[in-house]
RNA sequence: CCAGAGGUGGCGGAGUGGCCAAUCGCAGCAGACUGUAAAUCUGCCGGGUUUUCCCUGCGGAGGUUCGAAUCCUCCCCUCUGGA
């Protein structure tokens, strides 16, 4: 029987590693970007769609699947996979980040502030300090040792998360790989807070890997044998609605998270805890939460010594295409990131040539960060070149959006055509770029594999 | 020709004596977006290079008033009915 993870290749100029992860839903060539699609569906796609893109993985997302339409009648149902017709391995995201996200909008709220202005660096520390975190009165998320209280956004129902619920909801879910229940800290965070966080966030992996135990799931690297009690029998599968497939993984892996914001040895100590639980898998997050670009990258060159060396390893939330090339080379095997098909939906599509690379925008998008020094200045190195669609200046534009891409959409439409569908709000539209901008991102992780079997990353 | 309604910034459309350079929407321009409350959000949007400052300004020309997009007179134009 395979492993869950093999490593096919260590680069021998980075930690850069090829592999696979072996799922019942397919194999993820990795390194690999992760389609998001929270509320089960990668917006303004169908499956058969993500299929032609080639995408080998996608993330769902617990809070809103629990909330919105209920982990039961997806269960009822053989499990995200069937419902959602997303036929390939799923990542389950546990709820954490939503303790970040939703308190950061609550607060916003307070302030009267959008959420995405609120965690601008602009925004004045006074602000930032009544947090509704910790043990205060809290508008829509209260964290305790125990768990987390939300009140739902969608229809102000208190819902409640411990490691076990999140636990049982993943497996009620049904995706292959889970998250453990972890707090995504703010940032900027005290040291003081971020340790509270961290440990609390160690305490409640070990109730994660207790409740998996229990339920004879995640219990090593390897599938366990016959599978869990959660698995459904064939006949079981053929009574269930709208099933073609198998439906419900036998097989579930669990990733500790490495918590421990921007502290160097709150990140060292969290990703030795959390190594040490022997996951299946181990993810970093907390990071691309409002901190500099520099010291997002810090936090996890911080614990690329630490990271396991034969069980996958994903980074939560990250990210733009100079963070995945550099960071692939710490050994990062999964990506999640909702840039590429929210940028799509905004109107920003990918354009990558090498020669515009360091032009327009510029390689960074946070002022305060160093430029890459000149050595660094590859195809690779610097964010990639994006352009907005929606400008007036291509109205008359009839060149594709990028005429290095074969995706559907650039072998098909003008920039006059996307810019039309964009400015008129057509439906189309949105789904174009969603397709050209995952497509631009599998090409690039298929040539990021490339480079690293060829010892070039 | 008669009757009625109306002419406001690129467009639509509020405002009917001072708090009006004029609500709001659209269009335009700029910005943001990294485990998605996001087909979203923010800012600008008559001119003067910043302004608590000045100029022009609500069809045109006069007038009343301390003060008019708002009231009066005349003119021009549009729309809807009727002949």
């Amino acid at each position: 029987m395979s492993s869950f993870f093999e490593v096919s290749h260590r680069s021998s100029r980075s930690k850069a590693r090829l592999g696979e992860i072996r799922t019942d839903h397919g194999v993820i060539k990795t390194p690999s970007f992760v389609a998001v699609g929270t509320k089960g569906t990668i917006k303004t796609l169908t499956p058969e769609l993500v299929r032609e893109i080639k995408t080998q993985v996608a993330f769902v997302n617990t809070y809103h699947l629990v909330t919105h339409p209920g982990a039961d009648i997806i269960e009822k149902v053989g499990g995200i996979h069937n419902y959602s017709k997303l036929n390939m391995p799923l990542m389950s995201d546990s709820g954490g980040f939503q303790v970040f996200s939703l308190a950061q909008s609550s607060r916003a709220r307070q302030h009267n502030f959008s959420h995405t202005s609120f965690i601008q660096p602009g925004v004045k520390q006074s602000q930032r300090k009544a947090d509704v975190r910790g043990e205060e009165e809290p508008l829509l998320v209260k964290i305790t040792e125990d768990g987390v209280k939300f009140r739902s956004i969608y229809d102000g129902q208190l819902v409640e998360f411990t490691p076990e619920k999140s636990m049982e909801y993943q497996l009620k879910i049904g995706a292959d790989i889970n998250m453990a229940f972890d707090e995504c800290t703010y940032y900027p965070a005290t040291h003081e807070y971020a340790e509270k966080a961290m440990k609390r966030t160690h305490q409640w992996l070990k109730r994660c890997i207790q409740f998996g135990a229990q339920q004879r799931v995640f219990s090593s690297t390897s599938p366990p044998k016959g599978g869990s009690p959660k698995s459904l029998t064939q006949k079981q599968l053929s009574s269930l609605p709208f099933t073609n497939h198998q439906s419900l993984s036998a097989n579930r892996y669990l990733y500790g998270v490495i918590q421990g914001a921007i502290f160097e040895d709150l990140r060292k100590k969290s990703a030795e805890f959390v190594v040490s639980q022997n996951t299946p898998g181990v993810a970093i997050g907390g990071v691309s939460v409002g901190e500099t670009k520099k010291e997002m990258r810090d936090q996890v060159r911080w614990v690329a010594d630490y990271l396991p060396k034969d069980r996958p390893v994903h980074l939560l939330g990250v990210g733009q295409i100079d963070d995945i090339v550099d960071l692939v080379k710490y050994g990062i095997d999964t990506f999640d990131c909702v840039e590429p098909t929210r940028l799509a939906r905004m109107g920003v599509l990918y354009e990558v040539r090498k020669q515009n690379f360091l032009s327009q925008r510029g390689p960074f998008r946070h002022a305060q960060d160093k430029p890459y020094p000149e050595s660094e200045k590859n195809l690779f190195s610097s964010p990639p070149y994006e352009i907005d669609i929606t400008q007036s200046i291509y109205k008359n534009n009839l060149e594709p959006v990028d005429v290095n891409c074969d995706c559907y959409t650039c072998s098909n439409f003008a920039k006059s055509y996307l810019h039309h569908l964009f400015k008129q709000r057509e439906i189309l539209g949105y789904t174009l770029a969603t397709i050209h901008n995952l497509w631009t991102m599998e090409r690039l992780f298929e040539k990021i594999r490339e480079m690293i079997g060829n010892n070039l990353i």
